[in-house]
DNA sequence: TGATAATTTGACCGGTTGGTAAACATTACA
DNA sequence: TGTAATGTTTACCAACCGGTCAAATTATCA
């Protein structure tokens, strides 16, 4: 038989999964470095070491290709603010939350790279991702922050906003790295800037949060 | 005479500046929205209403022409931190940056999207502007920030990372548009949330940099 | 083992891409 | 006005792109 592509099979295969996977990772390393638009399946198989009529055996487009990675990725990208929680300390939480932002932007670029590019560049996407699930577990987070300011746990703010700066300002350290080393110069080998930008947001939102008189 | 590229000409004629320019801002609309290699000649030179060969009497490769878009704007987009002014009160100073980098946001996102496309892609083409240049103001205005906090006019904080953390929260209104806007639902038409943005921000960074006992 | 299904590959296709060559048109200026 | 320099266009090219196809190879399992 010819056509039925892995895809149409009820049971996946070990050879399916294993092939999927790299393939999967090698776009991931591709698309988030060049974009959608700017990224060939030609590299990708590069990189997957795999011919490109191979890639397209699994994948029957380059688009069904980058739709899989994001499907996958999306879900593991928004768990730290699913972790948020009502019951929890304010501010611990939102300390807690921004910890995990800067542990994913140091230990998965090419994931914030990936929907950066795809963002920057108008979402062409993942449109329905933004207004569907993305926006309605936004809002439901910001009515809990709403209620902490009401309860006045912290100082009153506009929720959405707080939420934006924290996923900017941790995501920068994945998506503007270059920039970031180049300005605080290359000496420093490790990741000593994660921990630098850690303590400084902590303070600077928990601080800005507190409760003043 | 054929080949005297206009760049090659001593003086610039009226119709030299006139398509010049034309053609950069056709550039900075088309690169700003899909990245260097996700843009095609053909693009720029239709939304320049001129035909491709004519593009490239001006700039002989696509590479002159995102080089010579990068070069005109890198100089006004650095000009608000070039403002920083070490003699003036502190909090008003960093307040106005804010403003300043929102507005900027506002009236110039092509001009932030073009700087956050290549700069995501790893900034290929202006690595010697982000280590010298630009690494340069950031070092002396660092220097700056870090003055206030030992004269105890601002809290102590490591004054990269707050740079940082201002250019990420700012420019988020320009970069990831798309996503605010879908976030925060549609249905308000005008520029609110600037004006929200600018409130939050103005209030996070002025009481987070508070000096407290 | 053998047959059947799943996987892999090389050759290829039509469309697009960055860029060129040369003829043609327009402008500047003596 | 005439002519040389500047500006514009049409036709074109080689390389690359996403994707197809049929043949060849490998895995599965009765």
């Amino acid at each position: 038989m010819v056509l039925p592509r892995a895809a149409k099979t009820q049971r996946r295969t070990r050879i399916q999964e294993e092939k999927e996977e790299r393939i999967l990772e090698a776009a991931l390393e591709v698309f988030s470095a060049s974009g959608f638009r700017g990224s060939t399946i030609d590299q990708i198989a590069e990189v997957a070491g795999m011919s490109k009529p191979n890639l397209l055996y699994y994948f029957r487009t380059k688009e069904a290709m980058h739709r899989a990675l994001i499907d996958r990725v999306l879900d593991t990208w928004l768990d730290p603010l699913r972790e948020f929680n009502a019951e929890g300390n304010p501010v611990a939480e939102i300390r807690s939350y921004i910890r995990r932002k800067l542990e994913m932007a140091r230990d998965f670029p090419r994931e914030s790279r990936l929907f950066a590019n795809e963002v920057l560049q108008g979402a062409p996407h993942i449109e329905d991702e933004l207004k569907g699930p993305l926006k309605q577990l936004v809002d439901e987070k910001a009515e809990v922050i709403q209620a902490w300011a009401k309860a006045g746990k912290i100082a009153k703010c506009d929720p959405y906003h707080l939420i934006f700066a924290i996923w900017s300002t941790t995501q920068h350290y994945a998506d503007f790295d270059v920039q970031v080393r180049a300005v605080l110069g290359q000496e420093q080998a490790g990741d000593g800037r994660f921990e630098d930008a850690a303590r400084f947001l902590e303070r600077l939102f928990v601080d800005g949060l507190q409760v003043r008189e």
